[in-house]
RNA sequence: GCGGACGUGGCGAAACCGGUAGACGCAGCGGACUUAAAAUCCGUUUCUGCAAAGAGUGCGGGUUCAAGUCCCGCCGUCCGCACCA
C-alpha cells in the first residue's frame, strides 16, 4: 500500500484547483439566486516570511470559506496585502533597499507561502496599499471627506525626536527616549491633519449593542475606549468678573461641596500666569517632566499650586473659591479643568488634605445618620442623598444632577453636556512610506486640494533614506509645484497618512479590486458588504476596528457606500495565537567561553550564561550541562521563581569554540523576534499544508492560544495516515451521494457506521458554524475510529456502508485538509472535486436516537443504567429503573420518597 | 485603582437548557509485529483502594431530587483602561 505522499499530491491539488479557478467569487448575476458570504481574515503586512503560526488566522476563515461554499453561498474570500509602514522604510535605512523593492519582493515570497498552504483564495482580487491603483482613491476620498468636514488641520502635541527630527508614535518612545536616537523626547506642537471620529461617537458606542456576532470583550473595549459620559459643563467666573474658567462635571450635584477648582499645568490661564510667577512657571516644568507610566501615577502625589486667583460659586457669587494648579488634572480630557468636591472625589479628598482646603460631605449614603457622617479619609462617591445642598436638600443623585443642570441653564452659567474619552484621530505621518495626502500648500490660497485630474500623487522614486527626517521634506524636488488656484510656486504636504488609513477600506476594495475610476462600485459593495465574518487578532480590537467603523459611516455619508447601519464587519471573531517554547540563547562567538563571559559583561570562568528573559543571568558550571536544573533555588536565583529549565550546550564542549548556549523555557507566542517561529516552507515540506492545518485548528478553542509541539504535530501526521490507509484499503466501493443503500445496511455494524458517519456530518457543520474547530477535529477522530474499529466486518452492508462513512469523512475534512480530502475523492472514485461538491445532507433518521441510555441514580449517586426507547412514558422508566438489580442494594431498608424521571435524561430516585 | 474574562486528570481540553464529569488529542504504562529499533497496530490510563467502595471540576458556604454549570463570600491567573473629573 503507498503511503500517502503529501510532497507530490498536495501541489497537484492546488494546480489542478487553480487551473478549474474554484477559488474566484461569483459576479451577483452569476450567482443568481445563491446567497452571498463574505468571508475575511485580516490582511497581513509583508514583513518577509510567514511561519506557522501566522497560518493559524488563514486556516480558520480557510475552514468557513470552504463549508460556506459546500453550502451553497457564493463566497468571496479575498487576500491582500497591508503594505505602507515603517518596518518598509527602516530596511531603507539599515539596509539601503528602497521600500518599494523590500515590499513588493516580501510580497512575491509571502504569496508564495500562502499559495502553499492551500487556501480557497480568490487571487484574482489581490491588492496592496502601497500601489498607487490603491492608494489613488484613498486620496480622493481623502479630499471627499475634507470637503463634508470630516478631516480638519489643528495644532497638536507630538513626540519630537530631535536628533531624528522626526515624530515618534507612543510605541517608539521608550522611557521618554527616542528608540533609535535615544535622545528624551520633545512634547511639539505641529499642524495635523485629523479624521473627525467623535462626529460619530454617539452612533459607534450605540451601534455596538447591535453586532451581536462580535465578541463582548471587544465591544466593552471599545465602549470604554469611547467613554462617554454625562454632565454638565459650566463657568466659573472670575472674582474681578474679567475672565471665565469653564469646567466639566459628571456630579454637578455636588456643588455645594466645592472648595477650589483646579486647572491643568498647560492650561491656558496657567500659562498665562506662569509668565509672571516663576514659582508656577517651575511647578509647570515640573508637572510635565514627571513620567505618566502606571506605576509613576500610583505613586505620585497630589500636587498643586495657588494660582492667586479667586472665582465665584455658579449658585452664589458672594462664594469664592480659590483656583489651582495640579498635576492630576488633564488637559487633554474635557476642558482641562475641574472643581474639586472633595467629600465625593477620592483624588479632590488628597488634594484637600493636602493643601488644608475644606471638604463637606454632600451626599448622604443610604442609612447614615446626617448627624453623625462624616467624611475622613475616603471619599464617598456612590449615590446617595443630597444635603448640605440649600435647593438640592432631600434630592437622589439622578434628581440632583437634574436640578443642577437646570439651575446652571437657568443662570446661564453652564449646560448639560457628553463628554467623551475618544478623540478625533490624527493621522499626519512624517514618513515616506505611506500614502501621500493630497494636498498643496499655497502663500497666497492656503490650503489647496489637487484636483481630482491630477490624482494619485504618487511617492518619488529616487528618494534618500542616508539621513533623519522625512525624506518627502528633504527631497530636492517633489514637494515644488505650482498651486492649483494661482499657478504661483507652492509646495505639496509631505506628511503621508497614517497605515490605518490604508486598512480602515480595504474590505470595500476587494469587492471591485480594478476598478480604475472609483474606490469601488456601490452596486459591488452593497452586494457583497458587510463581511459576514471577520478573523484577526484581539490586539485590533479597538484602533483598527474602530477605524475601520468610523470610515464606513464617513464613505456612506460622502455617498460612496450604501450601507445603512455603517457596520463593516457583521461577524468578529478574534483568534488565539500559536504559542512555541523559547530557546534563547548566547552566540558564543569568541576564542573561549571565559572570553565570551568577559566580553558580554558576566563575568569569569568556566561557567555559562543563562540569560533569562527579564535579564536575569545564571551563571552555571559546566556539569549543568544537559540536566534540568531549577532556576531561583540557588543564590543567584530570584526567590519564587520556580520555572525549571534545561540547559542545553549545542557547541563543542572544548574551550576555544563557538556555540550557542541555550535554555528550554517558557512558552511564548511564536514571533521572528523571539526566534522560536517553526519556518513554513521546511514544514510543509516534511510534514505537508494539510498537517499543519489540522494541527492549529485541533486541541485549543480557537479564541485561546495554542502551543506548537513536535508530538501534536505528530498526532496530526498519524491522522493523515490513518485516513489515507482507510480510504486504500476500504474505499474502492464507495458509494456515490445519491445511491440508495443495500438491504441489510439499517441493522448491526452497517448501522452502527452509517450512524456514526450521519452525525458526525451534523455535528461537524454545526461546530463549523460556531467557530469550535477543535471540536469538529475530534468529531472526525471519533468517526475515523468507529470506522476502524469495524476493519474486519467483510459483509456487503457493512462494505457499503464503510464506503458511505470514507465518502463522508472526506467531505468533513475537506474543509481542514483539503488536499487530502481531495485525494481521497479521487480513489473513492467520486465524481468532480470534493472542494465543489455540496456539504452532504445527512439522513435524518439516522441522526436521530431510537433507544436512548439513561443513568439511574439513587440519592444523586449514580448506581446503574437502563436502555429504553426514546421519549418512553415517565412510568415505564420509573418502572424499569426501580426493578434494577444494581438498584436494589441502595434502596433496601429504605423508603422510596420521589423519583425524578427527566424523559430522555436521567432517573433520580431519592430513598431515606 | 476601575472594568472584564477565566480557574476541570501528568498536559491541551470536552461536557449545548442544571441531568452519567473527563469526549478527542498528547504524554505515560502493558502487549503484538520485528534479530533489534523506528514506524504501525491492539489494550489501558482522574485519584485512593486488591476489591467492594469512596473522593473529585481553585477554596468556603447556599439553592436544588440533582451543581463544573445558578447564588453569596474568598483566593489565584490573564486581558483591557488608567489621575477621564
Amino acid at each position: 500500500m503507498p503511503r500517502y505522499n503529501h510532497r507530490d499530491i498536495e501541489p497537484k491539488w492546488r494546480k489542478a484547483w487553480a487551473g478549474a479557478r474554484l477559488h474566484r467569487a461569483l459576479t451577483p448575476v452569476e450567482a443568481g439566486d445563491k446567497p452571498k458570504y463574505y468571508m475575511l481574515e485580516m490582511f497581513p503586512y509583508p514583513s518577509g516570511r510567514i511561519h506557522v503560526g501566522h497560518s493559524r488566522n488563514y486556516a480558520m476563515g480557510d475552514v468557513v470559506a470552504r463549508y460556506k461554499r459546500a453550502k451553497g453561498f457564493n463566497v468571496l474570500h479575498p487576500m491582500g496585502w497591508d503594505a505602507f509602514g515603517l518596518p518598509a522604510e527602516n530596511a531603507a535605512i539599515e539596509r539601503g533597499v528602497h521600500p518599494g523593492k523590500w515590499t513588493e519582493e516580501n510580497i512575491v515570497a509571502m504569496k508564495q507561502q500562502l499559495e502553499l498552504l492551500g487556501l480557497a483564495i480568490d487571487w484574482d482580487r489581490e491588492i496592496a496599499t502601497c500601489r498607487p491603483d490603491y492608494y489613488k482613491h484613498q486620496q480622493a476620498m481623502f479630499l471627499a471627506f475634507l470637503k463634508n468636514d470630516l478631516i480638519f488641520r489643528k495644532k497638536a502635541k507630538v513626540n519630537w525626536d530631535p536628533v531624528d527630527n522626526t515624530v515618534l508614535a507612543n510605541e517608539q518612545v521608550v522611557d521618554g527616549k527616542g528608540w533609535r536616537s535615544g535622545a528624551p523626547v520633545e512634547q511639539r506642537e505641529l499642524e495635523q491633519w485629523f479624521f473627525r471620529v467623535t462626529a460619530y461617537a454617539d452612533d459607534l458606542v450605540d451601534a455596538l449593542t447591535k453586532l451581536e456576532r462580535w465578541p463582548d470583550k471587544v465591544r466593552l473595549m471599545q465602549t470604554n475606549w469611547i467613554g462617554r459620559s454625562q454632565g454638565a459643563r459650566f463657568r466659573f467666573e472670575t472674582e474681578d468678573g474679567a475672565e471665565k474658567i469653564e469646567v466639566f462635571s459628571t456630579r454637578p450635584d455636588t456643588l455645594f461641596g466645592a472648595s477650589f477648582v483646579a486647572l491643568a499645568p498647560d492650561h491656558p490661564i496657567t500659562k498665562r500666569i506662569a509668565e509672571s510667577r516663576k514659582d508656577v512657571a517651575d511647578f509647570a516644568a515640573h508637572c510635565a517632566s514627571l513620567g505618566t507610566s502606571e506605576a509613576e501615577i500610583e505613586k505620585a502625589e497630589k500636587l498643586g499650586i495657588d494660582l492667586g486667583l479667586r472665582v465665584r460659586h455658579p449658585f452664589d457669587p458672594d462664594w469664592l473659591l480659590p483656583v489651582y494648579a495640579a498635576n492630576f488634572v488633564l488637559s487633554t480630557y474635557g476642558t482641562g479643568a475641574i472643581f474639586g468636591s472633595p467629600a465625593g472625589d477620592q483624588r479632590d479628598l488628597d488634594f484637600a488634605h493636602k493643601y488644608g482646603l475644606q471638604f463637606v460631605p454632600v451626599v448622604l449614603p443610604p442609612g447614615a445618620d446626617p448627624a453623625t457622617y462624616a467624611v475622613d479619609d475616603e471619599a464617598y462617591t456612590d449615590d446617595g442623598t443630597l444635603y448640605n445642598s440649600r435647593f438640592l436638600d432631600g434630592l437622589s443623585t439622578d434628581d440632583g444632577i437634574a436640578r443642577a443642570i437646570e439651575e446652571l441653564e437657568k443662570r446661564g452659567a453652564g449646560e448639560g453636556t457628553t463628554q467623551y474619552r475618544l478623540r478625533d484621530w490624527g493621522v499626519s505621518r512624517q514618513r515616506y512610506w505611506g500614502c501621500p495626502i493630497p494636498i498643496i500648500h499655497c502663500d497666497a490660497c492656503g490650503l489647496v486640494p489637487v484636483p481630482e485630474k491630477d490624482l494619485p500623487v504618487t511617492l518619488p522614486e529616487d528618494a534618500t533614506f542616508d539621513r533623519p527626517g522625512n525624506p518627502l521634506a528633504h527631497h530636492p524636488k517633489w514637494k515644488h509645484v505650482p498651486c492649483p488656484t494661482c499657478g504661483k510656486p507652492a509646495t505639496r504636504e509631505t506628511d503621508t497618512l497614517d497605515t490605518f488609513v490604508d486598512s480602515s477600506w480595504y474590505f470595500a476594495r476587494f469587492t471591485d479590486p480594478k476598478n480604475a475610476d472609483k474606490p469601488f462600485d456601490p452596486a459591488l459593495a452593497k452586494y457583497w458588504l458587510p463581511v459576514d465574518q471577520y478573523v484577526g487578532g484581539v490586539e485590533h480590537a479597538v484602533l483598527h476596528l474602530l477605524y475601520a467603523r468610523f470610515f464606513t459611516r464617513a464613505m456612506r455619508d460622502c455617498g460612496y457606500l450604501d450601507l445603512p447601519d455603517g457596520e463593516p464587519f457583521a461577524g468578529l471573531f478574534t483568534q488565539g495565537m500559536v504559542t512555541h517554547e523559547i530557546k534563547k540563547g548566547l552566540e558564543l562567538v569568541a576564542p573561549s567561553i571565559a572570553e565570551a563571559n568577559r566580553k558580554l559583561g558576566f563575568g569569569e570562568g568556566r561557567f555559562y550564561s543563562l540569560v533569562k528573559p527579564a535579564g536575569l543571568v545564571e551563571y552555571l558550571d559546566i556539569s549543568a550541562v544537559g540536566n534540568y536544573i531549577q532556576v531561583g533555588d540557588d543564590d543567584s536565583g530570584e526567590a519564587g521563581d520556580d520555572n525549571v529549565y534545561r540547559v542545553v550546550w549545542l557547541g563543542p564542549e572544548e574551550e576555544g569554540a563557538a556555540g550557542t548556549a541555550s535554555w528550554t523555557g517558557p512558552i511564548e507566542k511564536m514571533s521572528k523576534s523571539k526566534k522560536n517561529v517553526v519556518d513554513l516552507d521546511a514544514f510543509v515540506t516534511d510534514f505537508g499544508a494539510d498537517v499543519a492545518r489540522w494541527f492549529v485548528l485541533s486541541d485549543s478553542p480557537p479564541e485561546r492560544d495554542v502551543e506548537w509541539t513536535a508530538s501534536g504535530v505528530e498526532g496530526s501526521w498519524r491522522f493523515v495516515g490513518r485516513v489515507w490507509a482507510a480510504v486504500e484499503s476500504h474505499g474502492q466501493h464507495a458509494p456515490k451521494p445519491d445511491e440508495k443503500p443495500p438491504v441489510g445496511a439499517d441493522q448491526g455494524v452497517a448501522l452502527e457506521i452509517r450512524q456514526a458517519a450521519h452525525r458526525a456530518v451534523v455535528a461537524v457543520g454545526e461546530d463549523i458554524e460556531h467557530f469550535r474547530f477543535n471540536r469538529a477535529v475530534a468529531r472526525a477522530y471519533e468517526l475515523v475510529n468507529v470506522i476502524r474499529k469495524q476493519d474486519g466486518a467483510n459483509d456487503a452492508a457493512t462494505v457499503w456502508a464503510r464506503g458511505e462513512a470514507l465518502r463522508l469523512l472526506t467531505q468533513i475534512i475537506c474543509p481542514f485538509m483539503p488536499h487530502l480530502a481531495e485525494e481521497c475523492w479521487q480513489t473513492l472514485g467520486q465524481d468532480g472535486f470534493v472542494t465543489a461538491a455540496p456539504w452532504p445532507v445527512a439522513d435524518s433518521g439516522l441522526v436521530a436516537e431510537n433507544t436512548v441510555t439513561l443513568p439511574v441514580q439513587v440519592n444523586g449517586k449514580r448506581r446503574a443504567e437502563i436502555t429504553v426507547a426514546k421519549g418512553s412514558p415517565e412510568a415505564e422508566v420509573r418502572a424499569a429503573a426501580l426493578a434494577h438489580a444494581d438498584v436494589a442494594p441502595f434502596t433496601d431498608g429504605k423508603t422510596v420518597s420521589k423519583v425524578v424521571v427527566v424523559t430522555d435524561r436521567i432517573v433520580n430516585i431519592v430513598a431515606q
